[in-house]
RNA sequence: CCGGGUGUGGUGAAAUUGGUAGACAUAUCAGACUUAGGAUCUGACGCGCGAGCAUGGGGGUUCGAGUCCCUCCACCCGGACCA
């Protein structure tokens, strides 16, 4: 009978997380709390996660780490009582849906909602404070209707240099119409007029991209279209691509890894075609300009600076002797110009063979078909190896008219500046590296500066052998250059950006379809508000036999619209829909708008923006130029999509290996592994507790260690080594949210995962300590119950000093989360339970504060406390507690006294006392004087509530 | 090679402006209560017998440095022939 009743009062007394999360998250759907409306009396806050794209592996513990800390933040601002857009969704288009198609024939669309299904489920048993009735998926034609809008809006706006942004295309045409180009002030790509097909124009071939109002009206619709072409912030242009054969598809620069597609790692080579782009170089400067403007980490902000990779300098032009070519070169050091020796073309620059002599045409042939050869990744493997050619050709020097030779050399990359530059060996590490190896003049311009071993790359040397720039340092110099080259008229001063134009279009079928069709190859737009294209069907998601885009399989009739000779058959990259979503959350049923403009206008900037920093140069780059385009083109009030972001590290597996005895079914412990000859192999991470393996557990895992044998420690304990990996089924190590959940439960999970340590630090998934969050979360249940484990709150007035402990944990909670520290806010809560404990508090007026604060971490439990004290009111709107100075002032200070710095002892004195009566009675001291022994004191350091030190 | 970051007990980590280094957990050990415990409670736990020494190494500024400065080392992430 006793054993009985023990059995059931701790039954009674534990912690029912399983029923009361269950309860609280049905509890929240019914009654709508996490909806939110737009409330303009209130201030707002916006807080956004990186949405996922639902893969078919579901969540495991390292997904919702930065959701967990983002939800706690948001809870939090609910509390100080503003008006919080939380929302999730889906980045639903992609490859992996789509190869999973292509392999079953199992359309895109059915396995993305399944995934969408299981994440949905996943998300929910965590409890976050989304309103779902927010939800948007990019793959949802409502949604990627705006997605073709905006595309839209692009297309049909250019750069106008002198507003210095954005405008409808119509601006352009009215300025054509009225004084043809004189006065545009346009981003177009340059010679853009060397590309026009001139048998369709009526221009001459001294025509250099100007022509009249006259011009314009007599030109046909499809010349206009042509030339507008070349001004459009979306674009189509034959390109070179990054084209990837085993994918089918074009990839956007930040889609490649060392060579190699980000996603599967295949070969990618370069290949002329007909692409859409954005023209994001427009927004270089103000790219890089606005990152000053927003609270970002240092080092993503960096990245950014580096992909955009802003460089001043000039661009020279030199004559080709006996030619009518010049060959322009775009260089950040002008000022060492009088030390050019020689002139390098990459092998891809479009004059190479125009210029190179009869004698040296075969090398230099050869050499481009060498290089051709190489694939990006040899080229960059290659470094070290110098290689050129001499092409035969010569350039005048502007400044000496000396003949310079010009040479191609892979080193020279076609895709940067001009795709030649001007080689100053003394100046230039390269060039002296390319001029030692084909014994080119090498010389000296730099005064006092020997360059025989190598060249002087340093800004700090003063020129010589440079006729009028003798004597300056760089920066004189430079300014002084850049006049006479444009005095001279063979050149100007110019900054030059890295970042390339964004290639838009991918052959693939899961993604958006254009809103475009062709008409005589002339593309047009097709207004998705009048009538959008949707996806068609198609037989199969593989390219045609010819090569095209799968788009191109469907039938006429399977496209909902139709017009003109065809559709666009390419489909919309990943980071279209991505690059404003967080727009599509203010209003996400608009069926007139992509939002209205006053919600865009109440909602405003995302204020808190969650997510990985792996996005760096792809999405986040690409969501600041649309809000760009959007803020430019008058639709919405701000251009910066996220004022604040913080970068969720990455949270990796910790996998267990045991050792099997070659050739046998024999595993031998760590220790001893040593003595024989062993195979490491991995091991499920479920059952290895503390490095020790669960030998029943083993045998009953995989058929094959059925009847494994063991060699054990000499505490008779199986012990495995482990290592740190990525979280992946391949290594056993993947932990997943639902089984800590069914065990632990939601609000230990998410307590946990912030008690790991700071959010932005990556760090491996342990378990170890989950027993001791847990357990906190119990230890604070306990202090609100009986025996009997029912609620027993006192009603008494609080003492002074459970007045301090909860005010300390207050002030404490409040200030950690202002400055974004989840991890130390637990430690403090858990402090302020133990003292809670040791006080064997169970009053009212200290744990109903403590429950609001604890919340935001364990909103279930936190609900549930607040609903037994007796509220009706979900504890979400309850007013954040503000902590009173008063309580926590204590009469006395424990002074560390200390000597020359170094702490001696302690002496407790009135908080009253001045630093006159501290030092006083610091020095009258016994232990002091002690401490003294003798010597006389030169001064004493008082700082009132921290320290004395007493210097001798 | 360049840029960003990190370096503190067996482990995860605290220490907001320079002011008692190691809070809070976890692991381990010892003990209590139990038929039992992944429960609860008590205690020990950086090194050293000690005076002392300790925040990657060395130097500096300061009454006082994990924190600021210089320099070197290690690791992680990112970019890399960008003229």
């Amino acid at each position: 009978m006793r054993t009985f009743a023990l059995y059931c009062r701790s039954i009674i007394m534990e912690y029912h997380f399983n029923e009361i999360e269950r309860k609280w998250q049905t509890e929240w759907r019914k009654r709508r709390t996490y909806a939110v409306t737009e409330q303009t009396e209130k201030a707002k806050f916006y807080v956004l996660d990186m949405f996922p794209y639902p893969s078919g592996a579901g969540l495991h513990v390292g997904h919702p780490l930065g959701y967990i800390a983002s939800d706690i933040y948001a809870r939090y601002m609910r509390h100080k009582g503003f008006n919080v857009l939380h929302p999730m969704g889906y980045d639903s288009f992609g490859l992996p849906a789509e190869q999973y198609a292509i392999q079953t024939g199992q359309h895109p669309a059915v396995t993305t909602a399944h995934n969408i299904a299981r994440y949905r489920q996943q998300l929910d048993q965590i409890g976050f404070s989304y309103d779902w009735e927010r939800e948007v998926r990019t793959s949802d034609p409502s949604y990627y209707k705006w997605t073709q809008w905006i595309f839209g809006l692009i297309y049909n706006a250019w750069y106008n240099q002198e507003t210095d942004r954005a405008e409808p295309i119509d601006s352009l045409i009215a300025k054509f119409e009225s004084n043809g180009t004189y006065g545009v002030h346009a981003v177009c790509d340059e010679d853009w007029y060397k590309q026009m097909d001139a048998a369709r124009f009526f221009f001459g071939p001294n025509f250099e991209g100007e022509f009249t109002a006259t011009d314009w009206k007599s030109m046909n619709e499809e010349q206009q279209q042509l030339i507008l072409m070349h001004f459009r912030l979306a674009y189509l242009a034959d390109s070179v691509v990054n084209w990837c054969p085993a994918l089918g598809t074009v990839l956007a620069n930040d889609e490649i890894k060392d060579g190699v597609s980000e996603r599967g790692g295949h070969p990618v080579e370069q290949k002329k075609m007909t692409q859409w782009s954005m023209r994001i170089r427009a927004y270089a400067d103000r790219l890089l300009r606005g990152l000053d403007t927003i609270e970002w980490s240092e080092s993503i902000k960096e990245v950014q600076r580096n992909w955009i990779g802003k460089s001043e300098g000039a661009y020279v032009e030199f004559a080709v002797q006996n030619s009518s070519h010049v060959i322009g070169v775009f260089t950040t050091r002008p000022d060492t110009i009088f030390g050019v020796s020689f002139l390098t073309l990459a092998p891809e620059h479009p004059l190479v063979l125009e210029i190179a002599t009869d004698e040296q045409r075969g090398n230099v042939e050869q050499y481009m078909a060498s290089a051709k050869l190489k694939t990006e990744r040899d080229r960059q493997a290659d470094v070290k190896n110098v290689t050129g050619c001499f092409t035969g050709a010569f350039v005048m020097h502007p400044f000496t008219d000396q003949l310079v030779p010009v040479w191609i050399g892979e080193y020279v990359l076609a895709g940067y500046g001009t795709g030649a530059v001007m080689a100053v060996p003394a100046g230039d590490q390269r060039d002296w590296d390319f001029a030692q190896k084909f014994n080119l003049p090498i010389p000296a311009i730099f005064e006092g500066i020997d360059v025989s071993q190598k060249a002087e790359t340093s800004k700090e040397s003063i020129l010589a052998h440079s006729d009028f720039l003798n004597g300056l340092g760089y920066k004189e110099a430079t300014k002084s250059v850049i006049e006479a080259i444009e005095a001279k008229g063979c050149g100007k001063g110019k900054i030059n950006y890295r970042m390339r134009d964004a290639v838009f279009s991918r052959q693939r079928y899961w993604g958006e379809p254009f809103p475009i069709y062709y008409k005589n190859n002339i593309p047009y737009y097709l207004d998705p508000r009048q009538e959008q294209v949707t996806l068609p069907d198609v037989d199969k998601y593989l390219p045609t036999e010819e090569g095209e885009p799968p788009l191109a399989r469907a039938e006429r009739e399977a496209w909902n619209v139709w017009q003109g000779d065809r559709m666009e058959f390419n489909t919309m990259p990943g980071w279209a829909g991505s690059s404003w979503y967080f727009l599509r959350y203010m209003d996400p049923t608009n069926e007139e708008a992509f939002a209205s403009p006053e919600k865009v206008a109440y909602w405003n900037q995302v204020d808190l923006y969650m997510g990985g920093a792996e996005h760096g140069t792809g999405h986040l780059l690409y969501s600041r130029f649309w809000t760009k385009i959007l803020f430019d083109l008058g639709y919405i009030p701000f251009d910066e999509p996220f004022k604040r972001m913080i970068n969720q590290g990455m949270i990796l597996g910790r996998s267990s290996h045991v050792y099997r005895i070659a050739g046998t079914n024999q595993f031998v412990t760590a220790e001893k592994r040593d003595q024989y000859d062993t195979q490491q192999l991995y091991v499920d991470i479920s059952l290895v507790d503390n490095d020790v393996l669960d030998l029943e557990g083993f045998k009953k895992w995989l058929p094959e260690y059925a009847d494994a044998t063991f060699i054990l420690n000499d505490d008779g304990k199986y012990t495995c080594t482990f290592a740190i990996d990525k979280m992946s089924k391949r290594w056993f190590n993947v932990a997943n949210p639902d089984d800590l959940c069914e065990k632990f439960g939601a609000d230990t999970l998410r307590m946990y995962e912030m008690f790991l340590g700071p959010v932005e630090q990556s760090k491996p998934w342990d378990t170890k300590g989950i027993n001791g969050v847990h357990n906190f979360l119990r230890k604070l249940t306990r202090l609100t119950m009986d025996k009997e484990g029912q609620i027993a709150l006192s009603d008494e007035s609080p003492t002074r000093e459970e007045l301090k402990v909860l005010h300390t944990c207050i002030k404490r909670v409040t200030e950690d989360l202002n400055r974004f520290s989840w991890n130390t806010v637990v430690s403090t809560m858990m402090i302020c339970v133990n003292e809670l404990t040791d006080l064997q508090c169970n009053k009212k007026a200290i744990l109903e504060p403590l429950c609001i604060l604890l919340a935001p971490y364990a909103p279930h439990l936190a609900e549930e406390l607040w609903e037994r004290m007796g509220h009706t009111e979900s504890i979400c709107d309850a007013e954040w507690p503000a902590w009173t100075a008063e309580y926590l002032e204590t009469d006395a200070f424990e002074y560390p006294i200390s000597l020359n710095g170094k702490t001696k002892f302690f002496l407790t004195l009135g908080i009253q006392l001045d630093q006159e009566a501290v030092t006083a009675a610091v020095l009258a001291n016994e232990q002091t004087i002690k401490m003294l022994d003798g010597k006389s004191p030169k001064k004493v350091i008082v700082v009132p509530k921290r320290i004395v030190n007493v210097v001798v």
